[in-house]
RNA sequence: GCGAGAGUGGCGGAAUUGGUAUACGCACUGGACUUAGAAUCCAGCGGAGCAAUCCUUGGGGGUUCGAGUCCCCCCUUUCGCACCA
């Protein structure tokens, strides 16, 4: 017997992914086998920064767990990666260190590719997508001709957010709490020409199916539903009349017919608008505003709002001319104010003051008259003074032949009041706004379009695709794109009239890349003549279970989803929902902080694998908690990891000879004759349980923390097990050997998806063949009865007192067993002082007395 | 401010349907082996107390024979949104 043979992880690991890598184990080639389900397991690719980190790890860590219990159960498995690999660090890197953001980005991937496979995921590595390759984004500059054709790419100059650092345009979802999303530094906004995709034209869609998204937490479908942000309400023009003190009407000429559209969710208040907002940006503002002061004043107020989009207090100014509330035939002065968003709604509003905090807070500080329209309910008449802004729904006063109504009625007739008027119409609105996608930097997908002097924007051929991102350029991180300084990309012929045009040298935003990469993978063959095939996709999506960061909850999950859409429409496919099933992962923290350099709390997984290998990172990373949580890092933990792929390692070896011949195919119910011992049917039993457990772990919730402790747990009952049967001299028959085989075997596989090295390894030693022959264990009933049971004994409700039972024991017996407990006895004494009694069978037994 | 989640030993966490709270691991303590250490193995380990016993799942109330789990109020904390009319 090879005693204590140690862990060699080193030698172990490298066996079996040279063996993988050698006979394409999980190549899936073009295996869309016909008896096979299939199973699509996605996790988000990574941005080719050059090291893999610990969320890295955990991601794929989780991936690969689920890819591999996918295949152990008899699917076949898509389990793909790629690198997202345009992107600002490949071009500032270039800038800093004068490299060329192509070569910076192979050798990133490079050396990132290696360390996946030190890692051992079972990645189909055929299937590698490279985003910043020409045979990738050709296809993106596809799609954005198709959709420029459909009216669902345009391009119009509007207020964009803008990065000084990154020094380029940024999309809404980009911006958090006013910062650029990937480098932190304040936006400011810029009236900019930008190109747009139309995901507005998809709110609706995209809303009504989140509702369809089972597997995804509702976490994240809330955040998308509230990032869509829709509300309905009325839409109702309010006619300008007159002006005073340098006020101005919009058409002078006329002097009538004038008039201001504003949108509310609050019709039902609408005779309490005692003025109307409009915001700096709004064309009328300027139109509005004809003396000299007026305009230093809106000047100012634009001027504010461009530097942040955090706003610091209302403020605004009236602009001197009136608008007639329609309802109350009474004038209100129109103001400019700067918290009226100018692409919400119609850019302007009614200010109810008496209900609406914002206005509220205006009305008071520039002395606006505030009229109450609502009060609570009938029953509270007595409302008390000063309890304005009232903003919750009410009975209507103060509003004509309106009074009386309550909120929900009051907003449908005075909406259907002003439709028949023909002044308004209800509407609805999203808070969602186009996707601003033009990037003023050089490292990104061309827009394949180009500006000529007769013809306008003129669209490439398709078959002049791709149009090739340039690389004879020069760094120097100043001014403008480095594409526009570049004659020879600049300076072209119009495809339309043969004329010379400039070429459009804003790239596109890399989440377009990351919107459809996840279909790339289904093709086998890049060099077809398309970017996959309608069938593949039918047949891989969609996503079975897609794995990654929250912090792309509305970025990406959102592009993802309506580029999905997209493609259907343009006839590519028929699907509508790309990912079926989301795990968020949570971060991996240290000393209770995010991972960073300038925390200097970072764990390189490189040396943790040179210290212990790539089991035991993988399995503390999956041990220590279950994957949505944040998981804390801790040294010794990885240590107690290790330790116990050493323990299970060594046991096998241990005990291998004993069990290599044990036969594989025992006829269960006695076809041997062998009394199976009754140790043996115990942890054979304890083992069905975990089987079982794992398995609806393994099939959604995936808390895997709690799996590998429980085969800890069997680890440790099958050690004791055997030491104790040694020590007392005990034998094992024909029946215990095949039974222990098959647990230890059971085990094995459990934590296969886990720790695939040391798994591999074991397996082949107990069976002299792979595992990847395997499959998920079989539940083996053995006829284990457990004779006796531990009753937990209570006397009102407390704990008190474990009484041993036969199994199924009657509650009268239990209850004298009860009694005979010393520990009972001094709460109950006899048995005539007992009132009444609750019993669970073999569980428990409650005594009231 | 609005919305969602979380709060269990010294630490990470378990307890999926209300039924023996603290499984598993880490840290710690003691012991064995060793010249010594490392490694390994064995034992102990929620708190208070010599003990009997009492207390314990953020705090307070409630439902129940019985609550970490269900209901109400509050506190703390994380995340998302934040003038969206």
């Amino acid at each position: 017997m090879e005693k204590n043979k140690n862990y060699d992880f080193n030698k172990i690991e490298n066996k079996w992914q040279s063996l993988w890598e050698k006979e394409g184990v999980f190549c899936l080639n073009n295996e869309r086998s016909v008896n096979k389900k299939k199973f699509y397991c996605l996790e988000m690719f990574p941005y080719p920064s050059g090291r893999i980190h610990m969320g890295h790890v955990r991601n794929y860590a989780i991936g690969d767990a689920i890819a591999r219990f996918k295949r152990l159960n008899g699917y076949s498995v898509l389990h793909p990666i790629g690198f997202d690999s345009f992107g600002l660090p490949a071009e500032n890197a270039a800038i800093k260190n004068k490299t060329n953001p192509a070569e910076w980005t192979e050798s990133n991937i490079n050396s990132m590719t290696r360390q996946l496979k030190r890692l051992g995921f079972s990645y189909d590595w055929d299937r590698i997508v490279i985003t910043s390759d020409p045979s990738y984004y050709k296809w993106e500059q596809l799609f954005f001709l198709q959709m420029l054709k459909n009216g669902l790419a345009y391009k119009k100059a509007s207020n964009v957010n803008w990065c000084e650092s990154c020094h380029t345009t940024l999309a809404n979802e980009q911006v958090e709490d006013g910062k650029c999303w990937r480098c932190g530094q304040d936006v400011t906004i810029k009236n900019m020409e930008q190109w747009f995709f139309k995901i507005t034209a998809y709110a609706e869609e995209l809303l009504k199916d989140l509702d369809g998204l089972k597997g995804w937490p509702d976490k994240v479908r809330t955040m998308q539903k509230n990032w869509i942000g829709k509300s309905s309400g009325l839409s109702i023009f309010f006619k300008i009349a007159g002006f005073t003190e340098g006020g101005g009407s919009v058409n002078e000429e006329q002097g009538n017919g004038d008039k201001i559209e504003i949108f509310t969710t609050r019709a039902d208040t609408i005779f309490g608008a005692t003025f109307i907002a409009v915001s700096p940006f709004h064309p009328l503002a300027e139109k509005l505003t004809k003396g000299r002061e007026k305009k230093i004043e809106l000047e100012k107020i634009i001027h504010n709002s461009l530097i942040s989009k955090d706003l610091a207090e209302k403020e605004g100014f009236f602009t001197g001319s009136y608008a007639i509330n329609p309802f109350t035939d009474k004038k209100i002065p129109i103001y400019v104010a700067n918290f009226v968003l100018m692409d919400y709604g119609t850019g302007a509003i009614m200010s109810v003051p008496a209900h609406d905090e914002r206005d509220y807070e205006f009305a008071k500080k520039y002395n606006i008259e505030i009229i109450r329209v609502i009060r609570p309910e009938s029953g509270l008449e007595k409302e008390p003074d000063g309890s304005l802004p009232y903003t919750l729904p009410g009975e209507l006063v103060n509003s004509g032949k309106f009074n009386g109504l309550f909120a929900g009625e009051a907003k449908e007739e005075i909406s259907a009041y002003a439709e028949k008027l023909g002044i308004g119409k209800r509407v609805v609105n999203y808070r969602l706004k186009d996707w601003g996608i033009s990037r003023q930097r050089y490292w990104g997908c061309p827009i394949p379009v180009v500006y000529c002097e007769k013809c306008g924007v003129v669209p490439l051929n398709e078959s002049d695709l791709p149009l090739i991102l340039p690389d004879n350029i020069t760094f120097t991180g100043e001014g403008a794109s480095p594409l526009e300084k570049l004659e020879s990309f600049v300076n072209t012929k119009c495809p339309k009239c043969g004329g010379d045009a400039r070429r459009e040298t804003d790239t596109m935003d890399t989440f377009v890349e990351s919107s459809w990469y996840f279909l790339r993978y289904t093709l086998l063959n890049r060099s077809e003549r398309f970017p996959f095939k309608k069938d593949d996709i039918a047949y891989w999506l969609p996503v079975d279970q897609y794995i990654g960061g929250v912090e792309h909850a509305v970025m990406h999950l959102l592009y993802s989803r309506f580029f999905v859409k997209v493609l259907r429409d343009l006839n590519y496919f028929d699907l509508n929902e790309p990912f079926e099933n989301l795990l968020t992962q949570g971060m991996v923290v240290k000393n209770g902080a995010k991972m960073s350099k300038s925390k200097g709390n970072v764990v390189d997984p490189d040396e943790l694998i040179k210290k212990f290998g790539a089991d035991t990172v993988r399995l503390f990373i999956l041990f220590a908690a279950p994957p949505e949580k944040d998981l804390e890092w801790n040294d010794s933990g990885v240590e107690g990891a290790f330790r116990f792929i050493n323990k299970f390692y060594k046991t096998i070896t241990a005990y291998a000879d004993i069990f290599k011949n044990a036969g594989n195919d025992f006829a269960m119910g006695g076809g041997s004759g062998d009394e199976i011992n009754q140790g043996v049917k115990k942890i054979v039993y304890q083992l069905s349980q975990v089987i079982e457990k794992a398995e609806t772990e393994m099939n959604g919730r995936y808390h895997f923390n709690t799996i590998i402790s429980s085969s800890m747990e069997l680890l440790n009952n099958f050690n004791d097990y055997m030491a104790d049967g040694i020590q007392k001299g005990g034998v094992l028959n024909r029946a215990d050997k095949y039974l222990l085989k098959y647990f230890l075997n059971s085990v094995i596989i459990i934590l296969y998806p886990f720790i695939p090295h040391t798994c591999s390894e074991v397996y082949e030693i107990l069976n002299g063949s792979p595992i990847e022959k395997a499959s998920w264990p079989e539940i083996k009933d053995t006829g284990y009865i457990q004779e006796k049971c531990n009753i937990a004994v209570q006397v009102n409700g407390k704990m008190r007192d474990l009484v041993v039972a036969d199994l199924n024991a009657s509650e009268d017996s239990v209850i004298e067993a009860a009694l005979g407990s010393n520990k009972i006895r001094k709460y109950v004494a006899h048995r005539s002082s007992i009132k009444k009694t609750i019993y669970v069978k073999n569980k428990l037994l409650n005594i009231i007395a």
